[in-house]
Formats: structure tokens, sequence, C-alpha cells
DNA sequence: TACCAATCTGGTAGCGACTATCACTGAGGT
DNA sequence: ACCTCAGTGATAGTCGCTACCAGATTGGTA
């Protein structure tokens, strides 16, 4: 078989999935998520539901599906080990995070940072997306305190990785409702490392060229 | 009307309510969350269903009811406004959760202890319940932000505070996890300590007597 | 080209959380 | 003794979600 497994097959796949999600952020954001029924999303979608929940195993994944975890740990992984753990963990975020949103010099966003901020402010306002975004972010906290690599045997050690990775990722979601907030003018990588030095001290977090 | 609005009307109301949520908690230890439904909670308790639900809005809050938060917030309002943040935050979460598991020495837990270790273990072993958990705190943490009392017209200002309160409150989470891990073995109190120390610094949190 | 295997999709039936609505009981105060 | 109303219960219904089964489409093969 083909290195690409089913190139049809899967591209096929990954667009009725683009489809289904966008119509059910559209639909969320007009008439409210809880307003809304899965049935709804699947009519707007043109498919059954069924299909939806074979693509998004809850009504909550319709919104919250993305890949940003893999990418923060894996960057971390990358990091060198002689840094203070916090440093290590700040600095994954505020880069992965630039990756994502590849900045634009500070104008409008992109296409794809509208839809971000679409999804992040429906998550922000409706209370089961927030508490299962915030469940996603511990799943997140365990992956990266395996990425920090250090000793697993010392329960103290592993207690100082969670605490830290722990307060980093609350920073990090106090920095994303902020620039939700602000309707994504800001840049978020920025708004990040300013959380960041704001719960841990300038001095921890080494500044971007901004620092005061 | 007389001072206290129905005594034994509050009275039965808080008992069945005390009932219903220890029979709840003991069948979903035993059971499992999810492999227990509303419905043999209500007949363990001997109640119908639209009881339950009468006392409790939702499946979670049969595990996740408590008043820590109002604690922690009056603490926070009373407490100087010359620390820093994290220390003012800190310090009112040791204090007010000294308060909930109020010290015996270090040997066995009392009831209330047992029942909280319970009622914790099923908190971080349930996705639903350790999501709606998290929620909760982001809850907690906007509270803590308006007793803070700092400037609200200030955004940056605001923004510091919250950034410094969701990175405490991931702490005290760690701590809460690693309480449970121990079987509630450790001091409460010192593991929250610790867990700040550990992300915050020794330097920032004043550390108790034990501090290295 | 004809066939097979795997995947994608749809329909039906069902469970469980949760709500709305109505009726009954018993406590608290006049 | 009467009235009011909180507390409780039963019924029916919505919605998220999960089997279970059946048809359709695609990719590789004889």
């Amino acid at each position: 078989m083909p290195d690409q497994q089913s190139t049809l097959r899967a591209q096929r796949r990954a667009e009725t999935q683009r489809a289904i999600q966008a119509h059910a952020v559209r639909l969320f954001t007009e008439r409210g998520y809880d307003a809304t029924t899965v049935n709804d999303v699947a009519e707007a979608a043109g498919v059954s539901p069924m299909t939806v929940y074979r693509h998004f195993p809850t009504k909550e994944d319709l919104v919250l599906i993305d890949q940003h975890g893999q990418l923060v740990a894996d960057r971390i992984a990358a990091s060198p080990a002689t840094q203070p753990l916090v440093r290590r963990i700040g600095a994954a975020l505020v880069e992965s995070t630039t990756t994502l949103t590849d900045g634009r010099g500070g104008g409008d966003l992109s296409a794809n940072g509208q839809f971000l901020l679409a999804r992040l402010r429906l998550m922000i306002a409706t209370p089961a997306l927030r508490a299962k975004h915030l469940d996603n972010n511990y799943a997140l906290q365990q992956a990266i305190v395996t990425a920090l690599g250090d000793d697993t045997t010392d329960p103290d050690a592993a207690f100082h990785a969670h605490a830290a990775a722990s307060a980093c990722l609350a920073a990090m979601h106090t920095a994303l409702v902020r620039w939700a907030e602000d309707d994504g003018r800001s840049e978020l990588p920025d708004l990040i490392a300013k959380a960041l030095a704001a719960a841990f001290g300038d001095d921890v977090v080494q500044a971007r060229p901004d620092a005061p």
C-alpha cells in the first residue's frame, strides 16, 4: 500500500470534519451553545447525527479540538534541562503559540485567527466548554511533566514539576482570556509572556525585548 | 416570624441533603461514578429522583459541593494589601485549608477528613468531576480577584491579579492531588505551601518553620 | 475487469441526565 | 381551626450519547 494510506479517503474525511466544525462554531455563536443541538449541527453540515459523533466524540469537542498540546510537549522535550522549570515550560508555551498564530505584524487577524477567536469566546462563555477545556489543560500538564523528562522516581521532583506546569498553564489560560477580551488585537505570545511574568516575576521568565 | 426562619424545616432539609450526599459518595466509590445512576442514589437514600435534583442541581454536585471558596475569599479581603499578590493569595489558601481540615497532630484522619478524601479521589479519577471542579476553581479565581480589591479600573492590574490567582489555585490543585495520593497522610496545608514554593520560589512564599 | 476488504455512512433502539408541569403533604404563623 | 407555602413525588418529554446492524464507496488484488 502507498505511504499516505489513502490520500483521497483522508482528504474527504478531513474535509467533512472541517465542514462540521465550521457549521458547529457558527451555529453555537449565532444561537448559543446550549440552544443548539447536535442534530442542528448535523443538518446544517448536511450529514447525519451519527456522522457528527463519528468525527467528534462529544459535543464539546466540536469547539475544543486542537493539536496545541502535542506542539508544547515536543518543544519541552527538546529544551535544555539546565534552565529552571518555569522558564522551560514558559518558553515552550510562548513559542508554540507563536507557531500557531504565526504572526502577522499587528493588524487584522487571519481567517484562521478569527476562527480561533470565535472558538475561544465560546469556550470562555460556556460553562461546559470551559470545564472541559480546563480538564484538557490538566491532561496537557501531565504530558508536560512527562516531557520534562526529570527523574520520575523522585516523588518530590515530580511534585515540583507538576506544581510548576500547572501554574504555567493557568497563567497561559489567563492570557487566552485576556486575548479574547481584546478581540485578538494584542499579540498572544506577548500576552502569555506578560502573564507568566506577572505570576512568577519578571526575572524568572526572561522577558522578550519589550521588558521594562 | 422568628429569627431562624424555620428551624425544623431547615434542619430536615440539611439532614436529607447530607444523607443523599453520603449515599452518593459511598455508591460512587463502590461502583464507580459513571456506573451509578442518580436513581440508584435516590433509592439508596430513600427519596425520589426528583428530590435529589432539588437538592443537587447536577450529578457532579453530589460530590463537589463545598463552601471552601467563600472562606478563601473572605480571608483574602481581610489580608493586608501591602504584601505581594502571590503571598496574599497563598497565605489565604493555606490558612483556610488549615481551618477546614483543622489539624490533628499527624495521625489518622477524622471522619470528616475521610469523607473529604473520598470526594477528592472521585474528583481526581472521574473526568466529568475533575472538569467541573477545575471550572469551580476558575469561578473561585474571579472571586479572589474581586476580594483582592485592587484597582479594578486598571486593566493591567486586573490582568496581574488574574494571572497570580490562577497560578496559585493551580498549585493548590497540585497539592490536593498529591495529598490524595498520600491517602491524606501528609498535612494538606504544608503540601499547599510546598507546591506554592515549588512554583514561585521559596522566597516569594514565606515558608512555614520547616523551610530549608 | 471483477472481486474482496476496509472504511465511511445512515437508521433504529435504547440508556441516562435533566426539565417542566401538576398534584399532594405537612409545617409555621394568624 | 385555617391558610400559605416549601418540600416532595409522579409523569412525560428533550437531548447527549452508545450499541447494533445494514448499505455504500474506495483501494488494492486476482
